[in-house]
DNA sequence: GTTGTCCCTGAATCTCCAA
DNA sequence: GTTGGAGATTCAGGGACAA
């Protein structure tokens, strides 16, 4: 077992020429949306050419009647065929199938995710287990909004878990520590996340109604892809939906490929990812080593939308203007740092406070960033 | 599948009398940590005889010294060589066979919790279910102070998971909405807990050593009998370590029994428990919810003089006004029937609850109709 | 522009009891 | 077994619209 560390060596050696990345796998579909079955489709997919599997299958729910709110409304529930399975058998067997392929896809240093609720998680987590796979970490996603239980019958089923996991106890695998650290105000990233539900502008629409029942946010996979992917990264995505994962993937400058059967998913996935604009080299590099580590939380801003990486900022008078990067660091010409420490050394200053130093234009308007802190602290405030 | 919640009756037919809880159920050793093995200890208490189990049972993989095979054989010491095949099936064999115990001892409206990490709470998730226990809630418990992630590897563990499950999808089982809503705050209780970590003047030790490497903290033990028992319950603990389980039971009002092969530990927490000083009555009385408070009918309400007939009533817009008539029916222009059934038909909905949409003037307020039956309720209480 | 209110909605295994 | 009536039950966020 092993951690790989992210180093320029290692960089160097799996990242594909953003301009030309065909060259080095030309029989994988990048950038596609594999049509049919999700086994039938990764068969199509040489032995270990995946660095990230990253999957959200059905999760059986078994629901009974309708449900309705205390105010009478209809609850919208999943009622689609693809997760209505006829016993534990048969979903342990589909379970099965999936991730037989997906250990295949993967290479040796590849990493598999696995989302599910208490439906399904166990027993995907014990196929896994049964496979060979290693589990790394569990982790929650706790959401910030979930769905009350309206009947007052059990506790509110507020989270849903994620297993990370590597191809086996002796195998590498690839965790972006630093990044992870930077954004998450310089304490070590936790196994239980925070996050909204995917709602608002995020949520794809189409007559009114919502194109999946089940989207995932973008925050989610921005986190994952950024802990244990590198540039350039082929990610996988066997259940695709509407494309999260390509989009998110996009952005980030890594590869993506998907398995969908339904047509209409294909679709709107396509549209929505094509709208995607990858981010530019300097807000993709992140965090490397300590001595850069900013020393506050402006990644969890970034990370949440309310500050985009690529992001230009600059002081008061525009003397500098430095970008934002994915992880919250800041590049200015060749120095990098944290809000305040790129601040600091910037103006030869003793000390800085970047909250207040670095600036950005919002709907044409120069603010300091830290109105973004502090919107973001109001819609996450307890 | 179903609540069964707190109700007089209910109370009356489960509690047992504190003076001589043994008189009813004479065959149970309740305040006993049995000696041995867990399984073969369970086997010696009766059919359908225990209200909740809840399990802390060993998950360390590499260690087989906890495990016995389901015919009674010991499972030799396990080593790095052993296979992970041998290893998974050893275990899972033994998690079916306590689980088996269990789900009999358990009475047909009793329920299970069991916590775990991922190393085994996929494993022993999924056999559950396989067994016909039906899950209720996973639960994270996040700790407020985990141990960190020395190397950083990974992510830092900072949780745990528990299982709540009945007997089968159609049980009935116990929970205490209101007492875990009035503790969250007048918030719905949610399946994520933060608490801390079992240490300082809670955590026994002995010769400035831990007595128990996985002593877990009251807090989490509170919660769980708080808000899926009721007073006199029957709880079996088949791992009894040093007796969390039996000193929180004994402080909530609770009877208790115990599985323990360490002399040591069984030791360590007869000790611990005889400290224990059972809360009064008083203290232990937690908020009841609506459903199970004494019904109380609307006419009765009438009858005596809380709401006179003739007193108009209407919802809070005031889109409809009702006149009380004398046996406690609404009559709103041609259509007549109770609080809920014309509620329910004036606004075409599936369902309403007159007591909170029908309101009336009080001393010039506007009070929902639930206030007058609080009144009666408090008037006429014992 | 700002604030307040109303309305809608989200991976949900969501009632009990008597007849 | 089923059926029907009585009765109990929700949190946070976003968008639209009014004041």
């Amino acid at each position: 077992m092993g951690v790989v560390e992210t180093t320029k060596t290692r960089a160097l050696r799996r990242a594909k020429p953003v301009a030309a990345p065909r060259e080095l796998a030309p029989a994988l579909p990048l950038g596609e949306i594999l049509d049919g079955d999700c086994v039938e489709a990764m068969r199509r997919l040489p032995d270990a050419s995946i660095d990230l599997v990253f999957a959200d299958p059905p999760y059986n729910l078994q629901l009974g009647g309708d449900l309705n709110r205390p105010d009478g409304s209809h609850v919208d529930a999943v009622t689609d065929d693809w997760d209505r399975f006829d016993s534990f058998k048969a979903y342990d067997d589909f379970t099965r199938a999936w991730l037989t392929e997906a250990k295949r896809v993967l290479k040796p240093d590849g990493a598999l995710w696995v989302i599910g609720s208490y439906h399904n998680i166990f027993r995907v987590g014990a196929i896994l287990q049964d496979l060979g796979f290693w589990i790394l970490n569990d982790v929650v996603w706790r959401k910030a909004n979930p769905m009350p239980n309206f009947r007052g019958t059990r506790f509110t089923n507020a989270h849903e878990t994620l297993i990370w996991a590597s191809q086996g106890e002796k195998a590498k695998y690839h965790f972006n520590y630093r990044a992870m650290k930077t954004l998450n105000d310089e304490l070590q990233m936790r196994s239980d996340w925070v996050l909204p539900i995917c709602g608002g502008q995020e949520r794809l629409k189409e007559g009114g109604h919502k194109v999946h029942p089940t989207q995932k946010p973008e925050a989610l996979l921005y986190r994952v892809l950024l802990a244990t992917t590198e540039r350039g990264d082929v990610v996988l995505d066997p259940f695709f939906g509407t494309g999260t994962t390509g989009a998110v993937a996009r952005r980030l400058g890594r590869e993506w490929i998907g398995c969908e059967r339904e047509g209409g998913y294909r679709q709107a996935a396509l549209k929505r990812i094509a709208k995607e604009l990858p981010l530019d080299e300097s807000a993709l590099t992140t965090m490397q080593s300590r001595k850069t580590a900013p020393k506050v939380a402006f990644g969890a801003l970034v990370e949440n939308g309310y500050i985009a990486p690529g992001t230009q900022v600059f002081d008061k008078k525009r003397r500098w203007t430095a970008t934002v990067r994915a992880d919250g660091s800041l590049a200015y010409e060749k120095q990098v740092g944290s809000i305040h420490g790129l601040g600091k050394d910037l103006q030869g200053a003793p000390s800085c406070n970047g909250w207040t130093f670095w600036h950005y234009e919002v709907d044409g308007e120069v603010k300091p960033i830290d109105a973004a802190r502090q919107l973001y602290l109001l819609a996450t405030e307890d």
